[in-house]
Formats: structure tokens, C-alpha cells, sequence
RNA sequence: GGCCCCAUCGUCUAAUGGUUAGGACACCAGGUUCUCAUCCUGGUAACAGGGGUCCGAUUCCCCUUGGGGCUACCA
């Protein structure tokens, strides 16, 4: 195979979509695994809808996301900057080419000046959809006359140029890798604009003009470009352009099956990020959309490069996926528990450093050395690892490691039928058996288990008792609710004396 | 409306011209457990419908239905 070069071709309007994040993985996956070259291409031929600053954003996204590019618009030393042979790569600098190749269309008459106002087209199109016919542009400017043209061009008369179809062209056929034969109509083409009136190219002129001069070899693009693909290849055809082979994947859809909008829901990469999902999780749930090893294989987590060992396009789906947000938590879940406890500490603070109660507690504890605050999170991390689903969860649901606690019900501290005496004795004897720990006892986990499990062993209360007679009045006491990890390693991450502190403000409330 | 694309549990999907149609998420039940979460075990749940082809179709073909995309001087 002759070498693979590939691209993805974002226009600078917003933040990169997670379709579009899909969309350059499967790019990246497939020039990674064939060793070609992945370029970043800048679609910014629409002047209305640029946006300020999304150039610079797509690129940081899809580098933060470990999708990195070999070739095209790069940011170096903080500014736009670009690699390659085959530049410019912002399609905003490449006009004169564009121009070029729209003159050469108009000498073999494959392309023709448009004088039409955008009112004749609106009375055209709205005329056509009254007859119940496919909005097409009639070719009223193919009529006219080289004079005329020539006049109204010296008089500096607004134009387009449109590309002239040929319905004797009949079936216009490609062969996509995904889906097999495609085949459409030349009569159902329409004369679409190359060239706008602001002297900017149109994506299809543009798209297919760079596609060939940057040497693409393979155009891996969502499905909804598939109806616009004849126009691609009529436009290649009409250069002398040979084709590239095209590759339409699927789809990303809301819940009720239409395309992913935000309208439905969050579909920028960095609101998801910003939510606490790891760019690991990420990139692994939007493979798996519309793509899977196959042959058997029941692996659902996979690290990037084992995507690119076992990345293929023949076996992406033709059919859309739903994005399903109760899947992806479990997957984040699942990435979270792997996470070194320093790299979850790393990752983690930047969210925790957001919450209310984080910033309270970091007020409270200047007493506390730097290391000192950074062992205490890690040891809420360690308890909190395995229920995380995402790091912006990071105690939100044990906020009693950074408040204290004294809000609760007195009451609550019973176990069941327990009586507030019952209770008490409970919670001396927890008092009691922590006190005897030295602070190197406290440095693991494992000796505060130990031995409060082993209190906890002893002769029940009542006959009926269990491990709950001592465990939950020492839960609630360290915690003040109901729901919460283990007492004995919630009594570890507060501290001996933090602990004790919480037994005996709860002893208080049984008086 | 026109053109195009698509169709396995609710969702992501596997497999096959002959299988009890498999896995994962979610959900439900049970177990572990001081609570919650985790964890373990089990369960509910799918080949859209109709014609063909074939000894035999979920699988191949056609039609219908359903869903989606496109239908701009946006990409």
C-alpha cells in the first residue's frame, strides 16, 4: 500500500465536539497503525462563524487528549504554528490556490459564474418546494452569454462560481470502506457553490482541492458528509484529481437516536473533562462507539495504544451509536480505580480545590503543614478510590473528612433497638481501645482496622447484637450520617486526635 | 417532499447458512457487610415485519416499516 495520509478538518467554531474527537481518533488510530502520517487541517473558510481563540482550543484538546498530530496547525511557544510540506494548513491561507483551481473549472466549463441574488435563489427554492421538487439551482447563469459575464465581472458585479453537474453523467458510484458501494445520481446533485462571493472558497471546492494537494489518501469523515461525496468526486474528476478512498463512520446520537446536539446534553470534550472523565476514559468509550475488535473479543478496556494495535476500519459500524452517559461512568469508574494513588491525588485536587468545604478546610487547617494537608487527601483518596465515578465526585459524598459533624441527631447514634446506654458504652470502649494507639499505629490502615474490628468481634450487647452495636454508633460519631465508608477508615483519615474529638462530642449528645 | 444511509436485548455490541443467539452497561433478586459503595452469584431482556433463495435463514436477495443524515454563498 502506498503510504497512508489521513486528516482531521475542524472549522474553528466552538469547542471540539466528542463526535469530533471520535472522528480524529479514528483518523489517529489508523495512520498510527499503518504507520502514515495524521495532519490537522483548518477548515476556516466560513468568515461568519470563526470564532476567536477555537483554533488554539481544538488543537489543546486533541493534544490533552493524546490524539497528536504529525503534521499541520500546531501551537509552539504559545502561538499558532504550522509543519509540513504541504502547507499552509489553514484553509483561510490558501486562497489563491482555491482561485486557481476555480479558474481552471471555469476554462474546461465545469464550473460557470453565478450572478443569481440570494433573492432569486430563496423565490427559486421556495417555488421548487411549493411544486413538492428537490431544491436545485435551475443553471440560469449557464445561459449567459461570455460578453455578458465579462461585463458584469468588469463592473465589479458580486458572483459565484458553481460547479456544473452534468446529469449525463448518470450514477455517480464510490466505494466506501465501511459501508461498500454508494451510489447517487448525477440529477440529484445540485450545482453547488465552489466559490462564494467573498472571494472564500466553499468546503467542497476547498476540502477537494487540499485533500489532493496535501496527498490524503484516505478521507475518514462522519456520515453525514456521504450525500456531498459526489460533488467531492465529480469536483475530482473535473481536475484530473485522482480519488482518495473514502471512509464514512457512523453517527454519534442523543438518546432518541437523532444526531448529538447540545441541545440533549453536554457534547464538548472539555465540558466532559471538566466533569471529572479522564481523557483515558474518554478516548476508550468513543472507540467503542461504532467500533469493536470483533471476533469474539469481550474486551471493554483498552489503553490507546491497544486501539491501534487492534483498530480496523473494515470493522467500524455502518449504523450510529447512542452516547450513553451510564456506561461512561461505569467506564471512569473503572479508570479511576486503576489510578496510582498519586496520579489520583494529581489529577483529583484541581477538582476537590473547587468544592466549598475544600477551601473552608484548607482556611481551617493552617496549623498543618503543606505535606500534612496533602497526606490527609490522600488518605480521604485512598477510602474514596473505589467509589468515585468521577473526580469531581471527590467528597462530595463524604464531606465530613473536612466539616465537622456536630449537626446530627443524638439519636441516630443507636444501633437498631439499642439504648442511648447501650450506646454509650459503645462508644467509651471505641474511645478507649483508640487511645492506646501510638502514632505509628495510625500511619497504615491496617492496625485502626485491626483492632477495631477485633472490639468489634467481642461479646455483643444483647444476645442478638453484632459487630453493628459498636461499628455504626463509631460510624455515625466520625461521620454524622448514615450513609459513609468504614468507621475504622474514616477514624484512619481523620487522625487520633480528630477521632477521639468526634467520640466524645457524641458521647455528649447521648446525655 | 426528494436523494442517500442504516436496522441483534432499553443502550454499546459478539457470533453463525444449522447455537440454549454470547458479553458489557443499566435494571431486578440474592450473598458478603455496621450503613452506603465496592465485590460475588443469579435473573429479566434482542435477531422490526413480509416475501423469496435454500434441506435449513437472525445471517443472502427483494419489498414494507421504522430510524437517521443531507437537501445554504455552514462545515
Amino acid at each position: 500500500m502506498s503510504e497512508i495520509r489521513v486528516r482531521f478538518a475542524p472549522s474553528p467554531t466552538g469547542q471540539l465536539h466528542v463526535g469530533g474527537l471520535r472522528t480524529a481518533l479514528y483518523n489517529y488510530l489508523f495512520a498510527k497503525k499503518y504507520d502514515g502520517t495524521f495532519i490537522l487541517r483548518i477548515e476556516d473558510t466560513d468568515q461568519n462563524r470563526l470564532i476567536p481563540g477555537a483554533v488554539e482550543n481544538l488543537i489543546r484538546t486533541l493534544d490533552t487528549m493524546g490524539v497528536h498530530h504529525d503534521e499541520g496547525v500546531f501551537i509552539e511557544n504559545g502561538a499558532l504554528a504550522q509543519k509540513g510540506e504541504y502547507g499552509p494548513y489553514a484553509q483561510s491561507e490558501r486562497l489563491p490556490t482555491y482561485k486557481e483551481y476555480a479558474q481552471k473549472l471555469i476554462k474546461s466549463e465545469k464550473a460557470y459564474y453565478c450572478f443569481c441574488s440570494i433573492s432569486r435563489l430563496a423565490a427559486l427554492r421556495e417555488e421548487q418546494n411549493k411544486n413538492k421538487l428537490a431544491p436545485k439551482y435551475d443553471k440560469y447563469c449557464l445561459r449567459l452569454s461570455h460578453e455578458e459575464i465579462e461585463e458584469r465581472l468588469a463592473e465589479n458585479e458580486p458572483y459565484v462560481i458553481r460547479l456544473n453537474v452534468d446529469e449525463n453523467r448518470g450514477d455517480i458510484v464510490f466505494d466506501d470502506l465501511i459501508r461498500g458501494t454508494v451510489t447517487i445520481h448525477a440529477r440529484d446533485v445540485d450545482d453547488q457553490v465552489l466559490m462564494k462571493s467573498d472571494g472564500f472558497p466553499t468546503y467542497h471546492l476547498a476540502v477537494v482541492v487540499d485533500d489532493h494537494l496535501m496527498q490524503i489518501s484516505h478521507v475518514i469523515r462522519g456520515e453525514e458528509w456521504i450525500s456531498s461525496t459526489p460533488k467531492h468526486i465529480l469536483l475530482h474528476e473535473a481536475l484530473g484529481f485522482p480519488l482518495p478512498k473514502f471512509a464514512h463512520i457512523p453517527l454519534l446520537l442523543n438518546p432518541d437516536k437523532s444526531k448529538l446536539s447540545k441541545r440533549q446534553g453536554d457534547v464538548a470534550v472539555e465540558d466532559y473533562l471538566s466533569k471529572g472523565y479522564l481523557k483515558e476514559t474518554l478516548i476508550n468509550f468513543v472507540a467503542l462507539l461504532g467500533w469493536n475488535p470483533g471476533s469474539g473479543s469481550t474486551q471493554e478496556i483498552f489503553t490507546i495504544d491497544e486501539l491501534v494495535e487492534k483498530f480496523d476500519l473494515s470493522s467500524v459500524h455502518k449504523a450510529g451509536a447512542v452516547f450513553d452517559l451510564k456506561k461512561l461512568d461505569w467506564m471512569n469508574t473503572e479508570y479511576i480505580k486503576k489510578l496510582a494513588l498519586d496520579d489520583l491525588y494529581e489529577r483529583g485536587l484541581p477538582f476537590l480545590s473547587e468544592k466549598e468545604f475544600f477551601k473552608e478546610w484548607v482556611g481551617h487547617q493552617n496549623i498543618l503543614s503543606e505535606e500534612e494537608k496533602m497526606a490527609f487527601v490522600k488518605r480521604v483518596l485512598k477510602i474514596e478510590q473505589d467509589r468515585l465515578a468521577k473526580l469531581s465526585d471527590i467528597g462530595e459524598n463524604n464531606p465530613f473528612f473536612f466539616t465537622n459533624v456536630l449537626s446530627y441527631d443524638g439519636a441516630l447514634l443507636n444501633w437498631k433497638q439499642n439504648t442511648a446506654e447501650e450506646t454509650r458504652k459503645a462508644l467509651e470502649s471505641a474511645q478507649e481501645t483508640l487511645s492506646l494507639l501510638s502514632d505509628t499505629d495510625w500511619k497504615g490502615k491496617e492496625i485502626v482496622e485491626k483492632i477495631l474490628m477485633d472490639k468489634a468481634g467481642e461479646k455483643p450487647a444483647r444476645p442478638e447484637g453484632g459487630k453493628g452495636d459498636f461499628l455504626w454508633p463509631l460510624r455515625v460519631a466520625l461521620t454524622g450520617v448514615q450513609h459513609s465508608p468504614s468507621p475504622f477508615d474514616v477514624a484512619w483519615v481523620l487522625g487520633k486526635e480528630e477521632s477521639l474529638k468526634r467520640i466524645t462530642d457524641a458521647i455528649k449528645k447521648l446525655s
